[in-house]
DNA sequence: ACCTGAACACCGTTCAAGT
DNA sequence: ACCTGAACACCGTTCAAGT
């Protein structure tokens, strides 16, 4: 029940509807969330998000932001750590946030904004990964392939709803293959 | 303009809105198109699709069993092939449906009917992959993990419109880590 | 059994009117 | 500048009425 009628700033009230959005997106899904529903939660008029996003596919570019800024916030924690565990900490990190993936490429279909939020993500996370296994010593002829089997690998995982085992398997195969020769 | 008023079958009329529904599915996308738009397409009224499909769901269910047969029909010409030039084969293959591929992660989480098949086309494809490995000698401990991670890359490559380049390097990156030790 | 026009509940979004 | 109730066009689906 947040207080009406500025009593707050606009950023404040635009960061609690984000809040809201972002717990049902996770929670219910982008598509099961009506903007009624999402309205309601923050206890406001139904259009009134229209105030503070141009449409239901920018609210879900701001939550995908804030989560990606979160996630790569931590990741400096694990950055340096064996590549098995970082593996197994980002798909247990992103594992919340599951139902995304799908939205996310299947908005980018619809509409260009999230199109070039996609690739913008791709270009950040591919960025990391290469890293990584620059300092794992993956040899530069296989390396751009070997970013993109583990970028598909981690969204598999996320989408595929596999167990612990089937998990660490994974990461414990792709992490071999990089820290061999 | 196809015939009205019963001069044809029940299951001839059934696959004719099928291949209106397959095509507008694969060149607009699911989302994209309308029951409205599908009907006119076929040109029947809005609502002479639920005699023939029980909703919306239904009929992507059945476009979805068509592609799939049609695929493994075809698979069989390439099952002998090296690995590489099936994976490569595989994806050319399904790269008509890319789009069809996030549809079903969307809609698994909706329609528990969409989540059935999701279920039953990875342990269909996946208990190809395993022959195919199993034939090219890869050792049975990482075997489990290899399949999934050879499916997620072919995931990966559908729906991230990779350029040839790319998506050889894969192929002939995996096929290589299947074929040796 | 098959097909339809009209209606229904819901959706994202817009607009005119308020403060 | 901010917020709202009412309306709009569209969506998937249902229903009563036809043949």
């Amino acid at each position: 029940m947040p207080a009406n009628k500025r009593q707050q700033g606009r950023e404040e009230k635009r960061a609690e509807l984000l809040a809201e959005a972002r717990r049902l997106f996770i929670e219910d899904g982008y598509e099961a969330t009506s903007m009624a529903a999402l309205a309601k939660a923050a206890g406001v008029a139904g259009n009134t998000i229209y105030w503070y996003f141009t449409d239901k596919d920018d609210v879900l570019l701001a939550v995908l932001n804030a989560v990606l800024s979160d996630v790569l916030t931590d990741y400096r924690q694990v950055a340096s750590a064996p590549l098995e565990d970082q593996l197994g900490w980002v798909v247990r990190q992103l594992q919340q946030m599951n139902r995304l993936v799908s939205t996310v490429h299947t908005r980018a279909a619809l509409a260009p904004a999230i199109d070039e939020w996609h690739t913008h993500f791709h270009l950040i996370t591919e960025s990391l990964f290469r890293t990584a296994l620059q300092q794992a010593g993956v040899d530069r002829a296989s390396i751009d392939a070997e970013i993109k089997i583990g970028a598909f690998a981690i969204e598999g995982m996320l989408t595929h709803g596999l167990d612990d085992a089937q998990q660490r398997a994974i990461c414990q195969r792709l992490a071999q293959q990089w820290t061999n020769g």
